[in-house]
DNA sequence: AGCCTTTACGGCCGTCGTAAACATC
DNA sequence: GATGTTTACGACGGCCGTAAAGGCT
């Protein structure tokens, strides 16, 4: 179970085909299937039938961890090296919802420290952001989801703080039939039609098995989407101070702070400040 | 990074030794020290100091990414092995405190639906009994440890369940000055010492830097603990449900249950026991 | 028939072991 | 000087690429 071959086995899942996975990490395609037919041998068990190319079960279970286990070694990788050189610098990354007043003062607050320091902001949906703070592109984190109250959000990386907790709302249309109610059941939810928004507000989000999407939004504007969903192109879920509507049952909206000792003295101090004011 | 060199550079770091380490994995030192320089090659960095052999900050850093992963690759290919066939067996994983009255009713009840079940426990200290979860050498796993309240323990597996918190005391002998206290501070620990008891109540569950330890015990008999604990070998941390005794601030004592969708019925059948129950 | 995966085979690179040099206590 | 790590070098094996064969649709 080399990285290498996780990595193709990987691109090969993600593909659907031996050949453009090849060529995305340059290898022929020979090389590919010498790799796949290692790992399965190793494992004693088919992962890709072929025509078409799809994961059998167990090809399922082990792209979840090849992927889990391919950002935790570039995890390892980047915190080794900050812990001999850890950045001056303080580049923050962040999920559209996971923005707030708070945040917005820390920050705020270290600029005023220290007024020469390098201090950006990127923004982008989970995945790209937890990628970036296991590459060390990104010196810390702040990173929102839907989960049970009080339980951690599933991320790949370990180290998560919780920083906030929210209750969740279903944004709805204002002459919508569920702004009458005060609570949703799940049932109301699996009829509706979304807003396919994978960057803020994604459909993997929803406790909804398999849910319907009408438009998609790939944009990271909160108003933007508050406003499709006013023009009725579908419903959406937001943490409650970003929206009034309608609070779904059994969630909360969680923002956690992901973070490395190595990430340099800045993060540390915006880390702190974050932390210690939980309330 | 590859994990065989990974692998290598744990052994070292472990032994202390390049020589030792390469008997015990069956190299020459010659490759050994090979792998070493390949790997500080390859992030650009010593990670070990020769003479005496002892790990630099970074090799701090990676040996704890290291074995974390290493236990999740175990982990992957177990999980993935057993999705193609789930084990009908049963092995419990326990640590010495998680074991309860009501994990003994569920097993019963498991027992009583299918008689012919093979069902077995294994008791042993948390690296055991994680790395037997991780390995699928356990079914399902019930580890316990102190923690802050609704935080989860850190684990290196994914997954983990709470299935029960308790408030954690500090377990005295009964003429000690301690005892007539309600609350504990830390200043007053740091003082104190403690009972060495790595499988039953790890001196690494204290919340105080650098304990000093009286007696070993290496046992993972409960009563015995608090035998030695009244015959005033030293102190020792448990939970509330296990001895009477001083409440220790902002720490609990919480259990968390480890299995996985792979692990077959039984463990699934346990699982919804241990979990429904949660009060 | 055409596209895509598998198999066969040759060459290269990497990694291990032996053995000698080197450093440290 | 003894113990233990590093370096030099030769040999084996593994892995990739080229090219031909094999299967589905």
């Amino acid at each position: 179970m080399d990285p290498h071959l996780l990595r193709t086995f990987v691109a090969v899942a993600e593909t659907g085909s031996f050949s453009v996975a090849a060529q995305r990490l340059s290898y022929t395609q020979s090389a590919v299937s010498q790799q796949i037919a290692l790992l399965e041998a190793d494992l004693g068990t088919p992962l890709l039938t072929r025509r078409p190319v799809a994961l059998t079960p167990a090809g399922e279970r082990l792209q979840r961890h090849a992927t889990l286990l391919l950002t935790r070694l570039a995890a390892a990788r980047a915190d080794v090296t900050r812990a001999v050189a850890p950045p001056g610098r303080l580049i923050i990354g962040l999920t559209p919802l996971a923005w707030s007043r708070r945040i917005s003062t820390a920050l705020a607050a270290i600029r005023a420290e220290s007024a020469r320091l390098d201090s950006r902001v990127l923004v982008g949906d989970r995945a790209r952001i937890v990628d970036a703070a296991a590459t060390g592109e990104i010196d810390i984190a702040l990173v929102d989801g839907f989960t049970a109250p009080n339980d951690p959000l599933p991320l790949p990386l370990a180290g998560a703080i919780g920083v906030a907790e929210d209750t969740a709302v279903v944004a709805v249309p204002r002459d919508h039939p569920l702004t009458a109610r005060r609570t949703v059941e799940l049932a109301d939810l699996t009829e509706a039609y979304w807003i396919d928004a994978p960057v803020v507000s994604p459909l993997t989000n929803l406790p909804v098995d398999g849910p319907r999407a009408g438009l998609r939004y790939e944009g990271a504007d909160v108003a933007v989407l508050i406003g499709l969903v006013e023009a009725g192109h579908g419903l959406t879920v937001l943490p409650a101070s970003v929206a009034d509507g309608v609070p779904l049952p059994r969630m909360v909206h969680r923002v956690e702070l992901l973070t490395t000792p190595g990430a340099g003295a800045p993060a540390a101090r915006l880390s702190a400040l974050l932390t210690n004011a939980i309330p």
